[in-house]
DNA sequence: TTGTATAATGACTGAAAGTCAGTTAATGAC
DNA sequence: GTCATTAACTGACTTTCAGTCATTATACAA
C-alpha cells in the first residue's frame, strides 16, 4: 500500500510546514505576541488544521525548542572532541563556550527556553512532550559529566561527585546567560557580554580545580 | 487642610488593600492563573478601582515585587554584618545562604522575579516601574561586592573585578537556585536541593580564592 | 459512480484584560 | 440646609485570542 505511506509523507510535511511557519512569526514577533491566526496563515492552512496537528500554541513551541536543542546537542558533542586527547579544563572551557555561541547565536531558543518554566507552558503542554523537552535541554549535561570525570580521574579536578560539578557548571552558564541577555541589568552591572560570561566560566573551571582547603 | 492629608492616607490604604488581596490571590493561584476580577472581588472594589490605582495586571505584581525586594535586601544586610570582623570568604558564604534562605521562604516571590523578564510583562508596565524593580533586584548584589572588595584588600580572594566577581556569584546562584525550584529538573540530574546550592556558592568562594595558574 | 474515511475549514465560544460613560459620595461655599 | 464641584467608584462593554466543532471538501476503493 504506496498510498498509506505517501499520505503519511504528506501529512509529516504539513507538520514541518507549519512548525516553519511557526518559527518564522514566534521568531518575528516573540511567542507572547505572535498569534495562532498569524501561524496559520503564514502556513496557509487554517486554524482548525494547525491545531490538527498541535495540541496547543505552546506545543508548537515544545517542538521548535526541541529542534534547537538537537543542534545544541549537536554542537556540544562537536566541542567535546571525543577523539582529541585533551585536558579536562580545556575540555569544559570549550563546551562552555560552545554552550554560549549557540545561543549567542540564537537568543530566542534560550528565552523560549526560559519561558517553558512557566505554570503558563506547563499547563499547556502534555507531560509527556514537556519531559522530552526537559530531558533534551539537559542532554548536554552528559557532556560536561564526561569531562569532569575524566578531570577528576586525571587528578585535575578536585570534587567528589562529577555530577553534581555538572550541574553546577550548568546552572551558572545559564545564569550567566540569563543575565547576559538582559542589556538593561548587565548595563546596571557595568559588566560586559562575554567578559561575564568568560569571568563565571573560569571561575567555575577553577573552583573545581582548586584543592579544598579548610 | 487635614481633609487631603485624610484622603492621602484613604487613598494609600486602599492601595495597600488592593495589594494585600492580589498577594493572596496571586500566591494562591499563580500569577498566570489569576484574574483581575478575583483580585477586585477579593479586595471589595470593582475592577475599575483596581486599574484607578494599577496600570495593569503586571504592574501590580511589579509592587508585589517590590515590597519583597525590600525585605530580602534588608536580610542580607543583616547577614553582611557589617559590625563584625569576619574573613570576606565567610561573608559571601553568609550572604549566599541568606539569599538562598529568602526565596526558600518565598519560593513565589523567585518565580515571580523571573516572570518579570519576560516580554509579556515589560510591555505591561511603565519603563519607570520597571527599572525600579531592576533596580531592587539588584541592590543586595552590592553587599556582595562589598566583601569581594575586603576580600582582595585582604588578599584572600584573587581577581580583578569586584563587581564583576560579585556578578558572576549572583549569577550562579540564580541559576543554581532556578534548577533547585525545578523538582523534575532536580531529579532527572539526582541532585539535592541545598546540597547544590552549596557546592555551587562553595565553588565560586573556591574560584574566587584560588591564585591564578597558566 | 458512489460510499466511506480522512483532512481541512472558519464561524463560533469562552475567558480574561482593559475601558469609559455614567453614578455615587464627599467637601466646601453660601 | 442646599447646591455645586470635585474626586472616587462602578460594572457593563469592547477587544483580543486560544481553542472547538459542525460542516464541507477531497481522495480513495469497490
Amino acid at each position: 500500500m504506496t498510498t498509506r505511506e505517501r499520505r503519511e509523507r504528506e501529512k509529516e510535511e504539513r507538520r514541518q510546514s507549519i512548525l516553519g511557519a511557526a518559527r518564522e512569526v514566534f521568531f518575528e514577533h516573540g511567542f507572547y505576541r505572535a498569534t495562532v491566526d498569524s501561524v496559520a496563515e503564514r502556513a496557509e492552512v487554517s486554524k482548525g488544521t494547525v491545531y490538527l496537528y498541535f495540541e496547543s500554541k505552546e506545543t508548537i513551541l515544545a517542538h521548535l525548542l526541541l529542534e534547537g536543542l538537537d543542534e545544541l546537542i549537536q554542537e556540544l558533542e562537536q566541542a567535546y572532541a571525543m577523539d582529541r586527547v585533551i585536558p579536562a579544563d580545556e575540555r569544559l572551557r570549550r563546551l562552555g563556550w560552545a554552550y554560549l555561541q549557540f545561543f549567542q547565536r540564537e537568543p530566542r531558543y534560550f528565552r523560549f527556553l526560559t519561558a517553558m518554566d512557566r505554570g503558563q507552558f506547563r499547563e499547556a503542554v502534555t507531560p509527556e512532550v514537556y519531559q522530552e523537552v526537559l530531558e533534551a535541554s539537559l542532554e548536554g549535561l552528559n557532556w560536561a559529566v564526561r569531562a569532569v570525570e575524566q578531570g577528576i580521574e586525571d587528578g585535575v579536578f578536585d570534587c567528589c561527585d562529577a555530577r553534581q560539578a555538572a550541574a553546577t557548571l550548568w546552572a551558572i552558564l545559564n545564569g550567566a546567560l540569563q543575565l547576559m541577555e538582559h542589556p538593561l541589568r548587565r548595563e546596571m552591572l557595568g559588566v560586559g557580554r562575554e567578559a561575564l560570561y568568560q569571568a563565571a566560566l573560569e571561575t567555575v573551571i577553577r573552583g573545581l580545580r582548586a584543592p579544598l582547603e579548610n
